[in-house]
DNA sequence: GTCTATAACCGGATAGAC
DNA sequence: GTCTATCCGGTTATAGAC
């Protein structure tokens, strides 16, 4: 191999480890997609991959594990479509909205066995548990997401509430897919309605934020969410 | 046995298979006091109820059937405390804020395996999950609670609204437990402290829901929430 | 030191006899 | 209603190959 190849950090050619590596997680996907979470076996997964159980282990601590790899594939795939979303709407109910359908339109094939996704990502023991160090990345990723969106709005935002708007959204937006997980609905029409009806109500209550009214609320909403962040940070 | 005996439905003597259940039930709680969800196998709580594992599955489908016993248990003592509380206080920010308190007080013991609780909770196929049949029942008995938390509050609630918000109090009340669990403070002093900040928020838009400012807001609020009640009557 | 495999462990769940 | 025996799959101990 030459040095140049060596430099060139490419994607495809990497150790072999790597490689057995992503090969686990291949089959993982596929596995999950076809059979569901609970119904693929580590033991098939390990056997697709063409490696041992145990090797599969040497990569991956536990089943578990091996589904954060579709939050990233869930989340650059969203992406994509959300950055197309922003560059072309300024108005955030608009933007929210379509941004939010696009994000059920990534997840759908995963809805049979996102189920285990969430009922682990509520388990504070959880490597999944978004709150946990092990998810942060995504989590900070997904939120940048989100303060894209408010930004470029032509939506006034009072300043003292701007910084925590993103991270509130992103709440919302989880909210949504834990509707989504429940939602057996056809083409998941209920939980578009609910992204209808929402995001309005969203957009509506961020306007009103700014008005002197809701001041106080808004102060102590400030004080409680401050107060949330340095609990975080302390920890 | 006396005809007199059979007709009393007493609560110690019952047929033998109620006594074995409640045997398990004792053993369960139990150990899963002590040890935690995890720890404590089908096995030992068989042991200890002196029954087989196979009869222990005879009345518990699985070992998360087990731990309706708990909410059971936890609904039971925090109302006997709750109705002191709506007795003896008019306030309702007071009222909301001891309860809560209360709430946190009756669950304390259980932190260690309430996690499980929560993670079965969010996952749709769970028989723990508060949406479903299962636990109606509990869910139901909850939000009564709420709404006489309200009831002979000195606040005026908007018609319209006042329906909802029983509801909407019981799904605070499970955020704040959500919180809890994560919470390994001394005392749960963060999660205590969420309360006072949020219980105070939540009062503050209670009364301001009776503004015609926000009557938009309110009704589209409404909507979505008569929309997903009958999303759920349909199912 | 990085990777891979085999065998075993453990505990939830079930089958089927009594 | 109750038991014993067994299955099944996640996980781990451990030994060795590259």
């Amino acid at each position: 191999m030459s040095q140049a190849e060596q430099d060139t950090a490419s994607t495809a050619k990497t150790t072999k480890g790597e490689q057995t590596r992503s090969r686990i997680v291949e089959s993982a996907m596929h596995l999950f997609r076809d059979l569901g979470y609970d119904a693929t076996t580590m033991r098939a997964v390990a056997k697709e991959a063409g490696v041992s159980v145990g090797n599969a282990y040497y990569y991956f601590a536990s089943k578990e594990h091996l589904l954060q790899a579709y939050y990233h594939e869930v989340h650059a795939s969203h992406e994509v479509v959300a950055e197309e979303i922003i560059e072309n709407e300024r108005d955030l109910l608009t933007r929210l909205r379509r941004i939010l359908y696009a994000k059920l339109d990534v997840i759908e094939p995963y809805h049979r066995f996102s189920g285990l996704l969430f009922k682990s990502a509520a388990d504070p023991k959880s490597p999944l548990n978004p709150f946990h160090e092990e998810s942060r990345a995504a989590r900070e990723e997904s939120t940048k997401l989100f303060a894209r969106v408010l930004d470029g709005s032509k939506i006034k935002i009072p300043q003292d509430i701007g910084a925590e708007l993103p991270d509130l959204l992103w709440m919302y937006n989880m909210g949504i897919v834990l509707y989504w997980l429940h939602d057996d609905s056809e083409g998941r029409a209920r939980t578009r309605r609910l992204v209808d009806h929402t995001s309005e109500i969203v957009v509506r209550i961020i306007k009103l934020l700014a008005n002197p009214l809701l001041r106080p609320l808004r102060k102590s909403t400030l004080r409680l969410l401050k107060e949330l962040r340095d609990i975080e940070g302390a920890r």
